[in-house]
RNA sequence: GCCUCGGUAGCUCAGCGGUUAGAGCUGACCGCUCAUAACGGUUAGGUCGCAGGUUCGAAUCCUGCCCGAGGCACCA
């Protein structure tokens, strides 16, 4: 048995994700979890809203509350959504507890304590209307080389160059429109990732079978240019962890908080206090502290390609910098992007379809079945309406549920609603059960690898191999010359009925549940051993109900309605 | 501009040095009638982005170009 600590990258509070965030992060780590559980394997699966920074502060403010208020009820409004996508987060905590609070003020103390922070001097924007510093993004003028008039203070979106807000001509604040602005001197610690760079470079280099999206990113930010900076972890906010050297002060920083991206990683450790803390379990140490346990523990993180930089560089050089056992990642699963027919998913526009929305009109199997067919591993993908509803009413109800259906309707009839029983298998059970046996094995195999799409493609395989078993074996026209021939082959369907159940569990965990209900399953471990052994589970006698259809199919009205709806400007803020 | 990834059948993708390039969906035809008009079988469909090169042999390696997506460090 191995241990296996699983991490989401941390959706931010501000507002409710689209399926774009949901398929690259959150969403496979929740099926690699569900399959590592499934097979026997100890399994702890974190995830948290990620609360800290400037966005956060500005929503609340439209929002017109508090940003601590504003922060809880949103933490609350993402837990729901996710528990109701079935996202089985062991703890899904938030990055503004104590917790979190005090183990980034002692990461930053150790860090410093190691000579790895550095305090420097410099100047930024400060908008006087405001009563604020502005992140360089949220500044913006006119560009001094194309003259483009809404050019960012970072960067101008129309000659794409790299800008300086003071380079701006009539720069003013994106938050009021203010034009007054002064360049203030103000002090910031910067962690010294350039004297970590040989150590994080040969780190990277041992991660071989990581995904080229993963390594090729973190390489070009550890040899681009210069090489690896020095990164700014500290920010004049209000909202955020309080700079502090561990336990003590750090003079001249009074006022000042940690910078959101030094602090969200952190919460990974913290959300397993959380968990601890909330009653959930008992020793967060043996999960974290190779000192302490967790040396035997494989740890996987998944996150969209925008996270990489922040996981395969900052914090680990947070984590190997302290001089401290904490567990670093073993290994980095990345995703791409989802598009939504022909453009991209856009937050601001409203354009897609956003979380809470997708379980308005389907429940969470329907989605999570197409999102993870079609996640984003080696290219950006695109979700279409008319593709989704093609691969979802082909594969979920023609492919699985119209099986259980005809399966169990057919038994009914002929036998009762029990496992019938007399008959004997013959060549066409064996074939069966070695096409299984190939299939499973592959199925697996993708599933421990990360390989998402394939792994879905080897689950439909499953599925069709049922449907191609009862064509070839008929038993509605054995029944007529031999009926106890059609109860074999009946129960022996029926008993894939319950495999279903068991192997599909981590990508549609619904309809998992409602055909153990109806099969009466007590026990959905999964097929260890042979396929024989695993078809013979429900015995002649086994008593169970017919289910409702599991699937539904969508109609071509539907399609056409929800095309409209979510072309774009959803109205809300 | 620099870097990375991708460009394979109408669609979504696999294959990444070696027999006639594969799968699913879609189309056509046949079969079945237990089932959510579902299922099974057969079949059609491809100058493997373009142009060179290396090799006995390239979708697969190299070079150049074209197209798409992303990264380029304080947006989280």
């Amino acid at each position: 048995m191995t241990r296996h600590l699983i991490t989401s990258a941390i959706p931010y509070i501000n507002g409710i994700k689209h399926l774009g965030n949901l398929v690259g992060s959150q969403l496979p780590a929740d099926l690699y979890a569900r399959y590592q559980r499934a097979r026997g394997h100890e399994v702890l699966f974190l995830c948290a809203t990620d609360e800290h920074g400037t966005p956060a502060e500005l929503a609340a403010a439209k929002a017109g509350k508090p940003v601590a208020e504003y922060c809880a009820e949103m933490h609350d409004v993402q837990a729901r959504i996710a528990r109701d996508f079935r996202l089985s987060f062991d703890h899904f905590g938030r990055s503004s507890g104590p917790q979190n609070h005090r183990l980034t003020q002692h990461f930053a103390g150790r860090l410093a304590e190691a000579g790895l922070i550095s305090e420097v001097d410099e100047h930024q924007m400060y908008s006087l209307s405001d009563g604020r510093f502005l992140p360089d993004r949220y500044i913006e003028g006119t560009c001094p080389n194309c003259g483009f008039e809404g050019a960012r203070g970072d960067q101008c979106d129309n000659c794409t160059k790299q800008l300086d807000p003071v380079d701006l001509i009539d720069p003013h604040s994106t938050i009021s429109g203010s034009k007054d602005l002064e360049m203030r001197a103000t002090k910031h610690l910067f962690l010294r990732q350039s004297a970590m760079k040989d150590r994080l470079d040969a780190w990277i280099d041992s991660k071989d079978d990581w995904p080229v999206l993963t390594t090729s990113i973190a390489k070009k930010w550890l040899h681009d240019g210069d090489g690896l900076q020095d990164r700014g972890i500290t920010r004049d906010l209000d909202w955020g962890i309080p700079v502090r050297r561990g336990e003590e002060d750090w003079p001249g920083m009074e006022g000042k908080v940690f910078y959101v991206w030094f602090d969200a990683p952190i919460e990974y450790i913290a959300c397993a206090q959380e968990w601890v803390d909330a009653g959930k379990g008992t020793d967060w140490e043996r999960w974290w502290r190779t000192d302490k346990g967790a040396e035997d523990v494989r740890y996987t993180q998944f996150m969209g390609k925008d996270n990489v930089p922040f996981h395969t560089l900052s914090f680990p050089a947070t984590i190997l910098g302290s001089g401290e056992p904490w567990k670093l990642v073993d290994y980095i699963k990345s995703f791409n992007y989802l598009n939504f027919e022909g453009g991209q998913f856009s937050t601001s526009r409203g354009r897609g379809v956003f979380m809470d929305q997708a379980l308005e009109i389907l429940p969470a199997d329907y989605w999570r079945w197409w999102l993870l067919s079609h996640a984003p591993e080696s290219s950006d993908a695109e979700f279409t309406w008319a593709n989704f509803q093609a691969s979802v009413n082909k594969d979920l109800a023609d492919v699985l549920g119209n099986f259980v259906s005809r399966v169990t309707k057919f038994c009914r009839s002929k036998f009762g609603e029990t496992v019938p029983e007399g008959g004997d298998y013959g060549p066409r059970e064996d074939a069966l059960v070695a096409e299984l046996e190939t299939r499973l094995s592959a199925y697996a195999a993708h599933m421990d690898a990360m390989e998402v799409r394939k792994s879905a493609q080897d689950l439909r395989a499953i599925w069709v191999a049922g449907n191609e078993y009862l064509q070839s074996a008929a038993p509605w026209a054995a029944y007529k010359e031999d009926p106890a021939r059609a109860a074999a082959i009946v129960r022996l369907s029926l008993n894939l009925i319950r495999l279903y159940a068991v192997v599909s569990a981590p990508f549609l965990p619904d309809a998992s549940d409602r055909l153990a209900e109806a099969m009466h399953l007590s026990d959905r471990s999964w097929p260890e051993g042979s396929v024989a052994e695993a078809l013979s589970l429900l015995q002649p006698g086994w008593a169970f109900d017919v289910p409702d259809n599991l699937f539904r199919k969508i109609t071509d009205e539907e399609i056409a309605d929800w095309q409209v709806r979510f072309a774009g400007t959803r109205s809300e803020g």
